[in-house]
RNA sequence: GCCCCUGUAGCUCAACGGAUAGAGCACAGGCCUCCGGAGCCUGGCAUACAGGUUCAAUUCCUGUCAGGGGCACCA
């Protein structure tokens, strides 16, 4: 028996597409209805068809309703509703079959075998200071949208891509060395613009203890290092490394210039060397190479997309701050002046954190607090978790004092209690060993409401698969928890009817594997005990 | 000036163009002879404003107001 909710989108694609030709329909192609009384499932698309096609919905609807009731098995009905909703009923039989089965495969019931290959590009973050607040929501959201690339069957890299040369390296490795200067007691003149957090002194005392000849390199590795650490502590770890300085030394810059001259994609102005980007809809052409002979940022990114495409990856996405948006334009320009697909990239973009705290500032100084100390003080995992707490285009408020609340009201410590709750139980159970069977006694509604909403995760999956967005499985976890919460306390487990007992233990543990799954793509580790 | 994001309940946020606009917090009251009370139950006329598109708009479009962010031969 194969997984329904996907099973039923494949389907009614099919009908769709056979019936009614491609139409531009996007990947939601229904939605778990908003009341109970509405079905297991319901579709829209004959509203949407109809829209396109000028035509009544309601007979599309039937002769979908029709080919849905061919193809489908384990379907109670099919009903039609108003201007042309399909509501979908699963059998009871069907849901008692689809928890038998998840009891088999556990959370490989809900993954899948896409085989694309996908690069995520994250963090990214210029490389002269430790990682900010914002730059943790980037890596936690980058890091989770991965898992379930990699849950659904993808082969992912995760990237970071290293921005080591150019104007702001130079400024931080004045800086450091105007520091040193200091700490030596000799006299020294920190840059306007250059770098002047305490960071910049610690790297200063380091430099002075070990004399390296290469200070740069020095400087440059220092700080990766710290950048690891905090990736490392949030739980974030990334295949591959990329450095724009590597880029440039292996020639690839220049390559694609050159590139780029050859196809008429380049001209001379002002000593400069620039884009045509307007003739692609851009409101400005853009400088490849500046007037002083250096390539700009521009310049290498195309290279590097260049080169992200040319390794063979069928999908590319990036995560990005807000400050990038007016940037996203010029580079997805860039790929199709070069002749790919347009469609290979997707950005998104990441909206900033703000904190919110008591004490709202940074122990240290009077600096805004860092990522590392933010993690620090909630822990990995509610850090994890209030990242993702909201859609990736919204502002997030990070409440500092909530996220560490241990006991009341932390929708994150709500769904590790439920999980906990159920490993607590099955410490109690005595002797029996589950079997699938058990199932055959659930019966009451209550108990199919539960099976229905382990079987949602399908759903949840697929939408944040879709979506890249993570939060769509904390909102599921969230109300899976509350369910089994509710379940919990109106209908006794142990001590019951021994085959009533045999069946609510079944049940309980469907709940733990989704609880479970859940939380392991979040990156959070299930607690058996509180 | 141009671009992007946001404006929903006292607060923080949902609603994937659709069916009665939902949660949590806070506040008030109830529930332990019982598997973990870190729980459950009860209490809600809120879409910034004005137009428009649609069978259907919180969602899309236009304008106004308010908040945040961004505008380089920086990265």
């Amino acid at each position: 028996m194969k997984n329904l909710y996907r099973e039923i989108c494949f389907s009614l694609r099919e009908i769709v597409n056979k019936r009614f030709g491609k139409l531009p329909i996007l990947p939601p192609w229904g939605e778990i209805p908003p009341q109970a009384s509405f079905g297991d499932f319901s579709t829209m698309v004959a509203l949407k068809i109809g829209s396109y096609l000028k035509k009544g919905p309601f007979s599309i609807a039937c002769i979908l309703k029709e080919e849905l009731e061919k193809r489908l098995k384990g379907i109670e009905k099919i009903e039609i509703v108003k201007p042309g909703f399909i509501n979908l009923f699963f059998a009871r039989k069907t849901l008692l079959d689809s928890l038998k089965v998840i009891l088999k495969k556990k959370e490989n019931y809900f993954s899948f075998r896409e085989k694309r290959r996908v690069l995520i590009e994250f963090v990214s973050a210029i490389p002269t200071g430790p990682l900010s607040i914002a730059h943790g929501r980037q890596a936690v959201v980058g890091d989770i949208v991965a898992n379930v690339l990699e849950f659904f069957g993808n082969r992912v890299v995760r990237e970071y891509y290293l921005n080591d040369v150019g104007r702001q390296i130079d400024l931080l490795i004045t800086s450091v060395e105007e520091r040193m200067k200091e700490i030596e007691g000799k006299a020294f003149s920190l840059p306007q613009d250059g770098y002047w957090g305490d960071y910049v002194k610690d790297i200063a005392k380091e430099a002075i203890k070990k004399r390296p000849k290469n200070l740069k390199g020095f400087v440059l590795s220092y700080i990766l290092n710290e950048i690891k650490k905090d990736l490392k502590k949030l739980g974030v770890r990334f295949e591959r490394w990329v450095s724009q300085k590597e880029l440039i030394n292996k020639g690839k810059v220049e390559k694609v210039i050159a590139l780029l001259e050859r196809k008429g994609l380049a001209y001379v102005k002002d000593g400069a060397l620039w884009f045509p980007s307007t003739k692609f809809g851009d409101d400005k052409d853009r400088v490849l190479r500046k007037s002083d002979g250096e390539f700009t940022y521009f310049a290498s990114d195309i290279a590097y997309h260049k080169d992200k495409v040319e390794r063979g990856f069928d999908k590319l996405i990036n995560l990005w701050g807000p400050d990038h948006h007016g940037y996203i334009k010029r580079v997805k320009i860039s790929l199709k002046a070069l002749g790919f697909k347009e469609d290979i990239l997707d950005i998104l973009i990441i909206q900033l954190v703000k904190i919110k705290t008591k004490e709202r500032m940074s122990r240290r100084r009077g600096t805004a607090i860092s990522l590392s100390e933010l993690v620090e003080d909630v822990g990995k995992d509610a850090a994890r978790f209030y990242y993702t707490s909201r859609k990736n285009s919204s502002h997030l408020e990070f409440d500092i004092d909530k996220a560490k609340e241990a006991s009341f009201e932390n929708p994150l410590y709500y769904i590790q209690y439920a999980h906990a709750r159920i490993c607590s139980i099955f410490r109690k159970k005595g002797k029996r060993k589950l079997e699938p069977c058990w199932i055959d006694f659930l019966k009451d509604e209550k108990e199919l409401l539960i099976i229905r909403k382990i079987l949602q995760l399908s759903y949840c999956l697929e939408r944040v698969y879709y979506t890249f967005e993570p939060v769509f499985l904390i909102e599921y976890l969230k109300d899976m928890a509350n369910h089994f919460h509710k379940f919990y306390e109106e209908r006794k487990v142990l001590g019951e009817d021994e085959k009533v007992t045999r069946a609510r233990l079944a049940l309980l543990e469907g709940v733990r594997i989704v609880l479970s799954c859940g939380l392991k793509l979040l990156g959070i580790e299930p607690a058996r005990r509180m």
